[in-house]
DNA sequence: GTATCTGCAAACCCTTTGCAATAAG
DNA sequence: CTTATTGCAAAGGGTTTGCAGATAC
């Protein structure tokens, strides 16, 4: 299997794109960060080792990464984007409730039977699920 | 089967809230809209019919509308929430693509399966899936 | 009468962008 | 050499908030 900096590069090199530090070093702390990172925390987890890359710099890195098919935006929740790695790892499903925001993730992949449906149909590669509805709780008070 | 208003009036007296005129002018305003709805579309909506609501009361209102179980965020692709009520309707389903961004929109419901699953396991109330993935034309690309 | 709600406008804050300098190919 | 990339700082833009007046109960 690639190594994500080897899909990286490839992609572009196929969008005649220019190879940098910057990005590389962006996207090796992505993939040494367990679970879900936010900006400002890629920011700062890159400063604390010394690495200098602007906040801008990530900022324009990030769609290049998920459009690779390295990361993907994992939710909004706090009024800016969480992210994850999603490159080798198996896919990640999350339950969130709307009345309280409570979110239960899943480790376990998704059904086969759902997995069949889109893909066949759509042709989709599926990569997470972000499944919305209420929770015990909060349907005995709605 | 109850009205959304009512539904909301239930809510709010629960809450120890007060019922207020520019609430239910917006809600009744959502549920004249079919479809995604983002705030200043509804803002403006209500401005053409001589409503007279601010933005910060939509602003305001529409996590209680949430909470209530009436709307969701149905996505935050363009930088800023959509909605959409869900109350009454059938369930809607998203696939959207993380290198293009597509979406395609289900009308259908997810597959049983899927829905006995979660439903037996966490007791959710199910209301949206979002499924992310690559569509075929960006798994070439990537 | 008291606590909530509204509108206004300013504040917030994450993200994007213009620009000049730098670097990749 | 030419075009992409970076960093900085300023601008952008949706959302939140402080406050004073109005309103629900």
């Amino acid at each position: 299997m690639k190594s994500e900096l080897q899909v990286f590069q490839e992609f572009i090199l196929q969008r005649g794109l220019r190879r940098t530090l910057e990005r590389e070093r962006v996207l090796q702390e992505i993939f040494e960060i367990h679970g879900h990172f936010d900006v400002e925390e890629l920011y700062l987890k890159l400063r604390e080792k010394g690495v200098k890359v602007s906040r801008a710099s990530i900022y324009r890195a990030l769609p290049l990464f998920r459009e690779a098919g390295l990361i993907r935006e994992a939710d909004f929740s706090d009024g800016h984007w969480h992210y994850e790695h999603i490159y080798g790892h198996s896919r990640h499903s999350h339950l969130k409730c709307l009345g309280c925001g409570e979110m239960v993730e899943f480790e376990e992949p998704s059904p086969q039977d759902l997995e069949e449906h889109w893909v066949k149909r759509y042709r989709y590669r599926i990569v997470a699920l972000e499944v919305q509805g209420y929770c015990p709780a909060c349907q005995q008070g709605a």
